[in-house]
DNA sequence: TAAATTTTGCAACCTTGTTGCAAACCAATA
DNA sequence: TATTGGTTTGCAACAAGGTTGCAAAATTTA
């Protein structure tokens, strides 16, 4: 597992640090998404601020994480299932945010549906949010 | 038409100032969505930043507008249609932003289509956001 | 019109995210 | 393993976006 993550990192061309293990660590760890603010509590705030979001930059453009647009307008972070590469997402599935304990998901089996788009718009790429109750919080 | 619009704050019993007028003429003036940034410039800076953010506070409470999550992570405010009521958003349509203006649409007439969802939970309200490039950029 | 209530503007503050730069670190090579 | 070169990190400072408390101004009610 060890052995895992630093492979996601060599295959990506980055080098092996501290920081880029721990974080990929708490991608891996839990099943949800993380925002840069849960990210700095499960880090024990080891590490600065700012080589957070630039690891998380870093990170969303090598293809290892997407973000996902959120209702309440925080940036999530989660783990891109093997179809990413550097420059491409398709992270086409929907996200659910738990509106009891706020935790959002990415329901990797769940399809975009086919939105109808009126006539002179071209859609390029579709968003789904779903809000509700989650597994655990029922 | 400015009769309709003091309609509008007295059925959500909100008073009648300058700044409330303003601003929810500018929504009925343009079809698309407004981000705060927009309305201090579409306002000519006549109003306070913070009368601004509460002014809209007021308005997404009261049901008048509704704000659109988007992708790049700013809060945009479109007109409510007759459904939304103080506390109870029904904005179940689809929102499209366009990637050469950045201009945010409602598209009313394009239904949410249905979304499975896993079992264990249970939806509550499903947000639809499509990128794409828009009428007038085509 | 006067009193009571609501709204506004100001100042100050907080959070979130960014940039420049020197020090620390990693990887590759000898 | 020591050295070198490029990458990453932490710090400080900054900027944008948003919030809060409070007194002054405007609106509503009577």
């Amino acid at each position: 597992m060890e052995q895992e993550i630093t492979d996601i990192l060599k295959q990506s061309q980055l080098s092996i640090t501290d920081n880029r293990l721990k974080i990929l660590k708490l991608f891996q760890n839990n099943d949800k998404a993380l925002s840069h603010a849960d990210i700095e509590k499960l880090s024990g705030k080891h590490f600065d601020r700012v080589t957070i979001y630039r690891t998380l930059q870093t990170f969303v453009d090598k293809g290892i994480i997407h973000t996902i647009p959120t209702a309440d307008n925080s940036i999530m972070y989660a783990l891109c299932k093997e179809a990413c590469s550097e420059g491409h997402h398709h992270d086409d599935h929907v996200h659910f945010l738990c509106d009891k304990c706020g935790t959002t998901y990415c329901l990797d089996n769940v399809n975009i549906p086919a939105v109808n788009i009126p006539k002179g718009f071209s859609a390029h790429q579709t968003n789904v949010l779903v809000n509700g109750v989650c597994k655990n919080c029922k």
